[in-house]
DNA sequence: TATAACATGTAACAAGTTACATGATTTC
DNA sequence: GAAATCATGTAACTTGTTACATGTTATA
């Protein structure tokens, strides 16, 4: 909702681009922050059009498929920044699925919950390596945080599970 | 969608309540870890009635206003397990709605993010104390768990929020 | 000549929220 | 007698996803 539009906005203050190119801009760059679909991405582009806060203009270089550039106007970039600063200001409201699962951790005994919080183990360390492979991309310091916070997230969810698992083995081998 | 399901029949795994007793029951005690509104929970409980992982009777005392009280099913059991399974090997996907605020922090001058970022600091602080000051339920290992992981989270949160403003500082004075 | 990449969308669906509606009973 | 608590919902709305539809052009 704000976020999808503080996120196109901010993405058309750089420069004036067509949908597809955003698209592929977030698909390639911004997986990790954002999951917005590319249906979504077109719908709220056609939504912040209507605002008045982006102006649309079609594009067509020969014969190539006709494209739709959106570029940011100024009560967009007013509303870019209200929302920003909102942004900004905000602390996260986080709640993680996985935590309903873990409530009833009881329910299950210690020989089926040990390999399932494991495999947990595995997928989160995966995921740091993929990570930490991954250059940064020099898009700015902004976007180098934002990598930088998800990845703090990552490693505290991995070391925290870690250590819930060394400290029921030792509840276990008593 | 799932983990509501799960939630719900966790909570009716311990024994069978009704509608309003569960509700009451999240809001007070489980605010924390999931954000599920009363109407939500409401439909849900239909839902799983509907399927058979549930099974409902109503019942009055005096003239009280009746109420529905539902009880898990053998079918409502191992979904439960099936649910329970999936979600404790799964890793969370996380992604914070704040990354995109901070990706964009570049176009607001140093005097400008100072303060914003100072203040969501403040209010992830007081998430802290808040946090800290409330004693454990002993409703059991899982949900302290649970409660834990959450309070890791808006701890790695603080401490990175702290190390960037510092950095910002740092990068500033020169 | 097939298929990947370019470029846009729509329609149907699912999930969840908000605000409202209802009505009894206990408490102040 | 008013307000809070008990207990349930429904209808309208918002948000977002999925899967499909369309047509061109470069590439293998």
């Amino acid at each position: 909702m704000d976020e999808r539009s503080l996120l196109l906005l901010g993405i058309l203050m750089v420069q004036s681009q067509h949908g597809y190119q955003i698209n592929e801009f977030i698909e390639k760059n911004l997986g990790r922050v954002t999951d917005m679909k590319k249906s979504t991405a077109y719908a709220t582009l056609d939504r912040l059009c209507e605002a008045g806060d982006v102006y649309m203009h079609a594009e067509q270089e020969g014969n190539r498929p006709f494209r739709k550039v959106y570029s940011i106007t100024q009560r967009g970039t007013t509303h870019f920044f209200e929302l920003l600063r909102f942004n900004l200001a905000k602390a996260d409201k986080m709640n993680f699925s996985s935590d309903i699962g873990m409530m009833f951790l009881d329910h299950l005994p210690y020989e089926e919950f040990f390999p399932l919080l494991n495999e947990r183990l595995v997928k989160l360390h995966k995921q740091i390596e993929l990570f930490e492979s991954t250059p940064p991309h020099g898009y700015g310091l902004g976007v180098d945080l934002a990598m930088e916070h998800h990845l703090v997230h990552l490693k505290a969810d991995y070391h925290w599970l870690a250590s819930v698992i060394s400290r029921l083995q030792a509840t276990q081998a008593k």
